[in-house]
DNA sequence: ATGGGTGCAAATAATTTGCAGGTAA
DNA sequence: TTACCTGCAAATTATTTGCACCCAT
């Protein structure tokens, strides 16, 4: 058995400053964007840094990645550090994080009555939220 | 307003070629797949070809996409022509048909709570199957 | 010292687009 | 005839990798 081997993290400026960015914004952004916006700010972050970084820390859970229709990959810290699910409006990206112990359920019997195990789940809520409803049907 | 310009579909060889090839196979397969296969058969059909049209064939609901994973579009012709979801095997990608009014009831009330309307969701479920779970556990 | 981290440039990979013919209706 | 359709090649776009160097531990 291969014992997971301890890798200890550096604590770098670079991932410091993705980490305070993805922190202070509300919404999904993608990697592309994390780097536009930390250089605007000065940073002299590379983009393949960012793309490393968002990698590990959604591995790690500390951030969620959704795709938002086109291949693209969006990022976001999650407040909630358990499993949830968001409910995202398609015009300006607002998002909700929801917990769904319904669906939870429902996935694992769902799962169990093909046979299968081990159920996993995307579940990713879009909709109209209130502001983007009043300017413009 | 602009009127929803009636644009009558031709029915191609091609078109016929990447219908006939989804509705023989069971399992998701990309458009570099469909393509590859189609070829193999000696069919001419060009790539560009192949994802204009499962594009449009998604679009109209003739098929499904899903996302497996890595960046890449998966289709499959589905059944129900109805909306429904997938639970897919993450070895061999087995595909069974799920509908799921409870989802279905719970995601337009989660949405309501919040003030959001329209609501659309993306739901797959993966897990191991039960031949694949025999073979490695 | 060491092994993880960084960034540039180049490589991949999936998908799209320009364009010059075809062809279904 | 008139759009729509096709396929090649080239362009885009997102993401990864090779590699030499840097730095947190």
């Amino acid at each position: 058995m291969a014992r997971p081997v301890e890798r200890r993290r550096h604590r770098t400026r670079q991932r410091r400053e993705v980490l305070e960015l993805l922190a202070a914004t509300d919404e999904f952004i993608s990697a592309r964007q994390v780097h536009a916006r930390l250089r605007e700010r000065g940073s002299t972050i590379g983009l393949t840094t960012v793309y490393r970084t968002v990698q590990v820390l959604a591995d790690a859970g500390e951030i969620d990645a959704v795709r938002l229709g086109s291949g693209e990959q969006h990022y976001r810290r999650c407040r909630d550090g358990h499993h949830h699910h968001h409910l995202i409006c398609r015009h300006c990206f607002r998002t909700v994080e929801i917990t769904g112990p319904a669906v939870e359920a429902w996935s694992r019997q769902i799962g169990g009555e093909h046979g299968y195990t081990d159920i996993n789940h995307t579940v990713e809520l879009f909709g109209t939220c209130n502001d983007c409803r009043q300017v413009a049907g």
